[in-house]
DNA sequence: TTTATTAGTTGAGGGGGTGGACTATTTTGG
DNA sequence: CCAAAATAGTCCACCCCCTCAACTAATAAA
């Protein structure tokens, strides 16, 4: 048991902490070069969510308030998202415009191309289904809040 | 076939991408505040190679040779890794202090901790293999270089 | 020995983040 | 009903990360 626990530990950190700017790196998009991918993640809550405020932003992404105005400010200016009406005056309502979801479209689709290519090169079809079980409960897992 | 990738896809920039910050957060030790993953990365990779330049862990953490000098001033401000001699006047061999290891230490001990805290809340033994079997394959996959 | 090449530093410029101060707009409650 | 408290966002200083290009110093090549 220990031992196991000791390699999930390394394996994580490699693989999670280290190994993920490896992939966002390789898959060398050009969008990927204008949107950093905290503004893409952004933008696809923002889809997601069809009305948020900045708010609820900064809740789902984990960040301070200050860090989504700048980053709202960046998707507005780059016209990928639009500020709807609001009954309270205070807040900003967020929706995206037809541009960002070109944007997300062309994200995914290369992500998709470059995911595709790494399975089909390295992984056995019965190990994709495993590969998906243990991401869908590692998912399951990271959301929740306390641990 | 195509409905898997689509939400293998889905799943790795949810776990990946978005989740690891998550974690990184939820860990909460004193020494993460105080030494940023770069850093943690860096010192780890000194340890392991035990006499490394600088432009060997540029290319070992794939960034630009100017963000390495800045990460190796900050460590040597810390006094966790130290400058050995060299053959060659134009590099800098660095190696870990007492001081690093003994951080490096108790960072994997936090770490450690904090996993197995949720493996054993949310995930059952034999999940655990296979958890480490795809893991190591993930592992591999993204020690590739051309892809 | 003169000319490349290599190692590392520095500075500008642009991402990311926090926390606190500040404005504007609700809500609350005496 | 109106003053006080709470809420939503912005802005600012300050930190980390990154890249790229200019620069110095030292070694390798011609």
């Amino acid at each position: 048991m220990d031992q196991r626990i000791k390699e999930a530990v390394d394996l994580f950190t490699d693989v999670m902490v280290y190994g993920t700017e490896k992939v966002i790196k390789s898959i060398d998009h050009p969008l990927w070069n204008e949107y950093s991918p905290e503004q893409m993640q952004m933008l696809k809550l923002i889809r997601k969510e069809e009305r948020v405020t900045s708010s609820r932003l900064a809740v789902l992404q984990s960040v301070h308030k200050s860090a989504i105005s700048s980053r709202i400010k960046k998707l507005l200016q780059k016209e990928l998202i639009r500020i709807a009406d609001s009954d309270d005056k205070r807040t900003k309502m967020l929706e995206i415009t037809d541009a960002g979801r070109e944007v997300l479209k062309q994200s995914e689709k290369a992500l998709t191309e470059y995911i595709e290519k790494l399975m089909s090169a390295h992984i056995e079809d019965e190990e994709i289904d495993q590969f998906l079980i243990i991401f869908r409960k590692l998912k399951k897992i990271l959301k929740m809040d306390g641990v």
